[in-house]
DNA sequence: ATCCAGGCATGCA
DNA sequence: TGCATGCCTGGA
């Protein structure tokens, strides 16, 4: 058993339910949250606005894959600090107060963020529930069972089409590939942030928002700022006039804004977009 | 019933 | 470099 203190406000309902993770779950309105984290399930529960209780099944090493899971280390202070630019900032930080980035395992989290496009949250979250089912390895813990996220050896020999009957569309081809070349960027000694991310969109069905999402949420680089729809209507809308730019020219919009933390300003942002959708008619673009 | 999602690759100006 | 189009599926 670990336990986890923050000196500013930990949220997990929202850090669990905002996006960025798919397979924690929680069955008491989000007090406890189960899920598997690399080799184990950790429980998590929240024992008061500053405190975490984890439980796993398996307790070797536990507290330092919780506390890389949880990123510990940041200065969320400064953080909040530093993306509060000006009053449409201050009410998106006030918003998201609580909600911390997570550094997840980069196989699944990978994984993930290719079966993500053009999908939706709850699509994603069944997609990689039946990969779990399927393929992961089952694990009894408090009297439930839960899926371990397939290994690379798990997955090697799944061929597109059977992920094609899991009903992953056109993503199933991507998936593939990225299983069987996995090792090929993985293996890379750690090089430059953007060389890196060049590498992963050299992976077919890997692009510019995944590379970003992996980057941010898989291997602590969270200076990136993915731009999806979401980001697109709000840094258009707020942050251009409403004139239309290009992804691109957004990344590098929210790269300026908000340097080293634009990973927190981008998943900040987007959780509070989602939940104002009233603010961005879809059909108001253009 | 259309339309369009947390994109990507491709082909064309 | 920028824009249009097809791609699978499934919810609204």
């Amino acid at each position: 058993m670990v336990e986890l203190f923050f000196f500013e406000i930990f949220d997990a309902v929202k850090t669990f339910e905002c996006g960025q993770i798919f397979r924690f779950e929680s069955n008491d309105s989000g007090k406890t949250y189960f899920g598997a984290l690399e080799d184990r399930i950790i429980k998590i529960t929240q024992k008061d606005p500053h405190t975490l209780i984890i439980s796993s099944n398996k307790n070797s090493n536990l507290e330092k894959i919780v506390n890389s899971f949880f990123r510990t280390n940041d200065n969320y202070l400064d953080m909040q600090k530093s993306i509060n630019i000006d009053d449409l900032m201050k009410k998106v930080v006030n918003y998201s107060n609580g909600l911390h980035l997570l550094n997840q395992d980069n196989f699944e989290c990978s994984i993930s963020y290719i079966l993500s496009q053009c999908s939706n949250i709850p699509r994603i979250k069944r997609n990689l529930k039946d990969l779990g089912k399927l393929y992961g390895k089952s694990v009894i813990f408090e009297d439930q069972e839960f899926f371990l996220f397939p290994s690379r050896s798990d997955l090697i020999n799944v061929t597109e089409e059977e992920f094609r009957d899991l009903g992953f569309g056109y993503r199933a081809k991507y998936l593939r590939n990225f299983i069987k070349n996995y090792p090929i960027f993985l293996g890379e000694p750690v090089l430059d942030s953007e060389i890196f991310n060049q590498k992963l969109q050299n992976i077919e069905g890997i692009g510019q928002k995944v590379a970003d999402c992996i980057q941010l949420f898989a291997y602590g680089d969270i200076s990136h700022f993915p731009v999806d729809t979401w980001m697109e209507k709000f840094m258009i809308k707020f942050y251009n006039d409403g004139k239309k730019i290009s992804k691109k020219n957004i990344r590098e919009l929210g790269s300026s804004l908000f340097g080293k933390w634009a990973g927190y300003a981008q998943e900040f942002i987007y959780y509070y977009a989602r939940n104002h959708p009233q603010f961005f008619s879809s059909k108001s673009k253009k």
